[in-house]
DNA sequence: TTGTACGCGTTATCAT
DNA sequence: ATGATAACGCGTACAA
């Protein structure tokens, strides 16, 4: 437990004298410097981070909220913001939960990512007011201490429906996220967007909620009233899952009697049978460039809000 | 950026009676802690974290350090982990790589949690020796500010080669996980005590390493030689799906000609087909219990190391 | 109720 | 080149 006033006494410094060492301030001599960087060693010396902050008024941490942490897409993506991160000397902290945004309001952290449709917009705003600095992936905000960077969601849709209406069907089932899901939304305006260019197609939307057990409910519906092959976009492949799930137990043939595109191209995608088309992206690209505007944020260098290429995997399914 | 004392001008009192009143002391009367509280929620104060931590000696706040954070499984976990805190007023923060471990040494967390191999036995208990209360996951130590809570490995290898042994077969294959992995050495270890029952069987290892490529490459070596049906257990679930893919290019059927198990019911492996046989857990107590007893430890109760309990999951591929 | 001091590292200021 | 001191900011113990 020894503190800076311990190495002072036993150097023979003082204090000043000894912070500054330690911080390679040039107002030491080098032989001063090192004398007191090795009676630190000696007393095992771990400066106390409250105390720093305390002053500096920054903490080198930075704080990305999630909603939940499940699924492997969550590696990938804090993967990319380590990387940038790592490279600028910041932290990377992953916070959950109503409790930890106190870290945020506390200044305990210099800045945050938030994708975590909990937050309110009122929230985020309230925040930025107060002058935190913040990237939210998962809405639209426009204010001077916040930025925007979202995934193509809309492009993605377009390519997905395109994708299902080359094949001869004359239904599209599009089935959506919950309610208040930006990522839904936003797709599903896409779809809407590109299906007034196939005017003679009938589209029916199904609500779903992003997991599998909607997709295996939404394909009973889809199912009732089968006469023909019918197009189905699950707005995530979670849902995509799910109708794998279901129609394994019926006749119907996956890319035959039914095609399926999904979005987000997660792992699982790959090894159902037929490999499921998708949407997919970066998740490492995408938590590099939040990142990375932050640090810009930080540093009040001007940054305009960006999006993430979305592309196309070509699975049976389809 | 109201501070105690802006409060304390506004209201006309002390920055002690200001102080006593946010932080429910009897001190004072209800009726100027009202009064107090509203001038400080007009103000939209909020106090310094690092200010309250230099004083409080204390963060509230847990770390848990992690290798990577790929795979589903790492949900479950943190999830078990954000119940036990939060009914204690606690926070989880999740921390990956060497950075952030001042973290833990600058005193901005009261505990840690470690599931990463790159952390060396040395570093730890360097860290116990200097006050710190920590929880591990992957490795036995003993001190007295560390507490182990560990998967049962050994009983889950039992398991497993006792199903895979129940198969008429002769040739038993271990693929393992990485040199230096704490789990897969125990689980060899379980391999090894279970098959001095079975002295007729012959059992070769593979090295591998954790990943679905270790899993395909074995499958070469395995299929080197083949003349009939074959055991293989793989240390871990990802080896398995690599077997399960190179095993598709082949004549070679899951279930008939080789029996496969797995350890760690991963969610990939309830969909490959067939499904696989595996040994599961619960990720969620596991989280649970190592906050639990890290809790515990930092309120100086007294607590015993703890096994996970396993269990096998019987699928087609055994 | 109030004033004051302490804990702690960093850094600006002013002195030596 | 170094030293002494104050400020940062909150919570709490102590004396008044």
């Amino acid at each position: 437990m020894a503190g800076i006033k311990d190495i002072a006494k036993k150097a023979g410094y003082s204090i000043s004298t000894v912070s500054y060492a330690l911080n390679g301030s040039t107002k030491v001599t080098e032989a001063t410097r090192e004398k007191i960087i090795k009676i630190a060693q000696e007393l095992e010396y771990v400066p106390n981070g409250a105390a720093r902050m305390l002053r500096a008024r920054e903490t080198k941490i930075i704080g990305i909220f999630l909603l939940d942490y499940s699924g492997s897409f969550y590696g990938q993506l804090l993967k990319g913001m380590r990387e940038s991160l790592n490279q600028n000397g910041y932290e990377l902290v992953v916070c959950s939960g109503k409790q930890s945004r106190r870290l945020l309001l506390e200044k305990m952290m210099d800045g945050a990512i938030i994708l975590d449709e909990s937050f309110s917009n009122e929230e985020i705003i309230s925040y930025a007011d107060l002058g935190h600095k913040i990237i939210v992936l998962d809405r639209e905000l426009h204010h001077e201490n916040i930025n925007v960077v979202l995934l193509d969601n809309k492009r993605g849709a377009e390519i997905a429906v395109k994708a299902l209406l080359e094949k001869a069907v004359k239904k599209l089932f599009i089935v959506t996220g919950p309610e208040g899901s930006y990522d839904s939304k936003q797709r599903l305006h896409g779809v809407e967007t590109t299906l007034s260019l196939y005017p003679e197609i009938e589209a029916i939307q199904i609500r779903g909620n992003f997991t599998k057990e909607a997709g295996e409910k939404a394909t009973e519906r889809i199912l009732q009233g089968y006469t023909e092959p019918v197009a189905v976009f699950c707005l995530n492949d979670e849902m995509a899952v799910g109708v794998y799930r279901y129609l394994k137990r019926t006749d119907y043939v996956i890319g035959r009697d039914i095609y399926i595109v999904g979005f987000d191209n997660i792992e699982l995608s790959e090894y159902i049978e037929p490999r499921l088309t998708t949407i997919s992206y970066s998740a490492f690209k995408w938590g590099f460039v939040a990142t990375n505007n932050l640090l810009k944020l930080l540093h009040k260098q001007s940054i305009a809000d960006e999006k993430i290429h979305v592309e196309l995997i070509n699975g049976k399914s389809c």
